[in-house]
DNA sequence: GCTTGACTTGACTGACCGGTCAATTATTAT
DNA sequence: ATAATAATTGACCGGTCAGTCAAGTCAAGC
């Protein structure tokens, strides 16, 4: 049965849940308890408070995402250009999906946390830093990939990755202000036409 | 001395600062009123929730926004993609200012919230919406200037305006979470490259 | 001088916050 | 079988949260 672990994921599995749905200071640790059938001194056997649970939930979800759709996305065998459409397209399909069931766009969890801890946290702002650089870097070898078959023409690789990345978060955040999954649809695309020229 | 508007004054002013610096549910009425200094009971015959005290601060953010560097930004006298660059560098200049003088970068306080409260206050959610609804406006104006113009080649000015805003906002936040203001300078230029093509 | 109503005071409410703890039960290693 | 350890229970802590309220101050209108 191995009881605790699986006590320990239904805590982590909840607070995800809800830390996605809301927000990390809306959710109270008695919540998260009460709906993973969890004691709150259980809890804290598992975890030595709210932001070690924060971290251990950036991490499960970056897991899920590494190993999940954003591996599909830059499948090696997908021509580059292809791996941004289908990032867009994945980002496009989960919001919709939640908000069908829910009735709300969650948007990006990393980009919530981000905005909402990182300016009193310190160590949070750190491990989103280091979630946003892994993406980014996603984006960057795509990219370089994309100079060197010649799909695009030379570009400052690194800046442009990153300008991407913001795009999409950007684009995530607004649709979560509409409430609406279709502007991830509309605007999501013009990702590809973002260029930063290498300086000389 | 018009004490009661000054009053009511010092407690939306302190309530921007701290909303923008921290966030919304970080920041308690108690905290506001103490270094407002005012009572608790004088803030609740001004606003009658802290809700409503947050839809206030965005109308003044966004009243002073209007009337302040976005009206320089989207100057009609100057040409079109020229504003783009205008409204980036203002964006860079604030947000290194806040970060040299409070050791953090804040972020766009719409963008905060907005990420914050739009899962849980529809009412909050809509005013930001609202407000990003007239951001976007300003760049689809603009960018009707410079097709017009023939600056840039015909596109879909309503799509390629929302993705600008939300490649602001993106970069924004990629910045807030790196804590570098630099990030906003490195990365807004390439908004100009944002395209997006009209349907036939 | 009296009344009215906007403004202020500060104590108070009940709920909830993250976190603690001693006691108990279940599991595992020897 | 027993000792050690891991997991669980649920009451409890001090503090803070948004919001209330009765009592009072004060200036303007009559």
């Amino acid at each position: 049965m191995n009881a605790p672990i699986d006590t320990r994921d239904r805590i982590l599995a909840t607070a995800r849940e809800l830390f996605h749905g809301r927000s990390y200071s809306d959710v109270g640790i008695k919540e998260i308890c009460d709906i993973a059938k969890v004691q709150k001194g259980s809890f804290y056997h598992f975890f030595p408070s709210k932001r070690d649970l924060a971290m251990a939930v950036i991490d499960d979800m970056a897991d899920d995402w590494a190993h999940g759709f954003v591996a599909e996305a830059f499948d090696q065998n997908l021509p580059p250009l292809e791996r941004l459409d289908y990032m867009v397209d994945a980002a496009y399909y989960w919001q919709k999906a939640a908000k069908d069931l829910e009735g709300r766009m969650p948007g990006c969890l990393f980009g919530n946390l981000a905005l909402e801890v990182s300016t009193r946290d310190e160590v949070l702002r750190a491990k989103l830093n280091a979630v946003f650089d892994k993406a980014a870097e996603r984006f960057h070898e795509t990219l370089e990939q994309a100079v060197e078959s010649g799909a695009i023409a030379p570009l400052d690789t690194k800046a442009t990755a990153s300008a991407m990345l913001a795009f999409l978060e950007g684009v995530i955040l607004l649709a979560k202000t509409r409430n609406d999954p279709d502007v991830v649809q509309r605007l999501g695309p013009a990702i590809k036409t973002l260029r930063i020229e290498l300086q000389h």
